[in-house]
DNA sequence: CCTATTTTTGCATTATATTGCTGTAATAAG
DNA sequence: CTTATTACAGCAATATAATGCAAAAATAGG
């Protein structure tokens, strides 16, 4: 069995129960505990869930605790948001996808003047509700536990009737050849219609996740209108975007 | 049991009880006291709760006031809710419109059994998100600022695509001629939308609200199912009820 | 296809954490 | 003041974590 294919069953178990205890998943997957141990400290650190003593637990939030929530490159995040602000003008429409760096940029969002914002994520919008000069809009439908967004049909649906000026496309990995990826089909999908939604795509993307690739695609790079990351803009990673027709911040 | 679960647990308790006694969670989750002292000494160092002698309470609470009418009407608040909750079955589907009694319902939702849950109430959804048993679906559209909930034409539509077992109507102000009255128009539209996509209409209702008339109508009280109030079933208020077809609790 | 190199895995060992129990001190309540 | 309950410290039993190492498996280069 695949490193990688214990790691899907490992998200998959957290993601249906919450937690999960090492000895059960080494019973289950048929090897040893060290090997499960040493996955789940993979995961740890890449952040898709809590090593607890005996096991692990979903990041999956509880209301109280602020658990593992310390955001690393949140000094990063910031200064990707407030670029991704400044491409915003009076009396837009805006689309924000989910994810920590949108959140970032919403809670920076200006008080200025007036703005009509859309989202899927619940964390957006529990934060733009407290902005008086914000026109929330909850794009509504099945809320995914882990990622807090609505995703399925419904919010597909409510997504085809609206056409935004701009869309702040969160982005796990992105890579100059296949394009946008994602983890998760139905977050795939909630994505492709927000692209469709919108007339300008913009992409935060911390520079860690350039040149990653995961299992779905979500759109060919092509599809993007701005890139915005906090890499200066000599550094090799992008070397590979600048001859499409980007706008790379 | 892994130590976070307790953990998460506790807080939990706490949240919705606003304290707990040491000797009843340990009897809960079947472990001895000192190991759920030890827990607690945890919590309060992290600053999630405070740890008093024979249990903890939340860290709000003593700012909540000793006097506190706040308290008082929470404690029939959660009386009715658990009324409410007395109503619902196994694989249901429900409809929970906004509200602090409907908040505390859903704090308290059994996590014994699959629900699914409809909302139009961003703090419910946050809510509910922390159930892994519970599915939830956010009837989106634009946010009202104060009330919290999604209004407007496109959750008035999501609305008319669905029926469920039950709905939780949160209630300003019920009256026994003049019916349920609002005082917000877009939200009179939502809860009309609410009654005609449920089989069973509930109204959780805490008795300062009974007789009380506000601009608008919402529906006659014909269309209510069930009343729950924390009055004895003799009150002089509930009267004017007894003789329609309303299942009083 | 074969071999060198790297990665992954399981095992043994040692270190650390968790838990319940004991006895004793502290605290609340009558 | 007395009594019952709760808190705490220390201890032992058990479970889990970390480390180093060797075998096995995968990978890369010729």
């Amino acid at each position: 069995m695949l490193k990688e294919e214990r790691h899907r069953f490992i998200l998959n178990e957290v993601g249906i129960h919450n937690r999960v205890l090492l000895t059960d998943i080494a019973s289950l997957l048929d090897v040893s505990v060290d090997t499960i141990r040493r996955d789940i400290k993979e995961l740890h650190n890449s952040k898709l869930l809590k090593k607890v003593h005996g096991g692990a637990i979903s990041l999956g939030f509880n209301n109280y605790n602020p658990i593992g929530k310390t955001v690393y490159s949140l000094e990063e995040k910031s200064r990707i948001a407030e670029k991704g602000i400044s491409l915003i003008k009076e009396g837009q429409v805006i689309l924000l996808s989910g994810g920590t760096t949108n959140l970032e940029l919403a809670k920076r969002l200006p008080s200025k003047f007036k703005l009509t914002c859309f989202t899927p994520s619940l964390p957006i919008a529990v934060q733009l509700l407290t902005k008086s000069n914000i026109e929330v809009i909850f794009i509504g439908g099945r809320l995914s536990k882990d990622s807090q967004i609505a995703i399925g049909g419904s919010a597909i649906n409510m997504l085809s009737e609206i056409k935004v000026d701009i869309c702040f496309l969160g982005t796990n990995s992105i890579h100059p050849v296949e394009g946008l990826t994602e983890f998760d089909w139905e977050i795939v999908q909630m994505k492709k219609a927000m692209i469709h939604s919108s007339r300008k795509v913009v992409s935060p993307c911390i520079s860690e996740k350039i040149g990653s690739l995961q299992r779905f695609k979500i759109c060919g790079v092509e599809e993007i209108d701005v890139l915005i990351t906090e890499l200066e803009p000599w550094d090799v990673k992008l070397d590979a975007f600048k001859n499409m027709n980007i706008q790379l911040l």
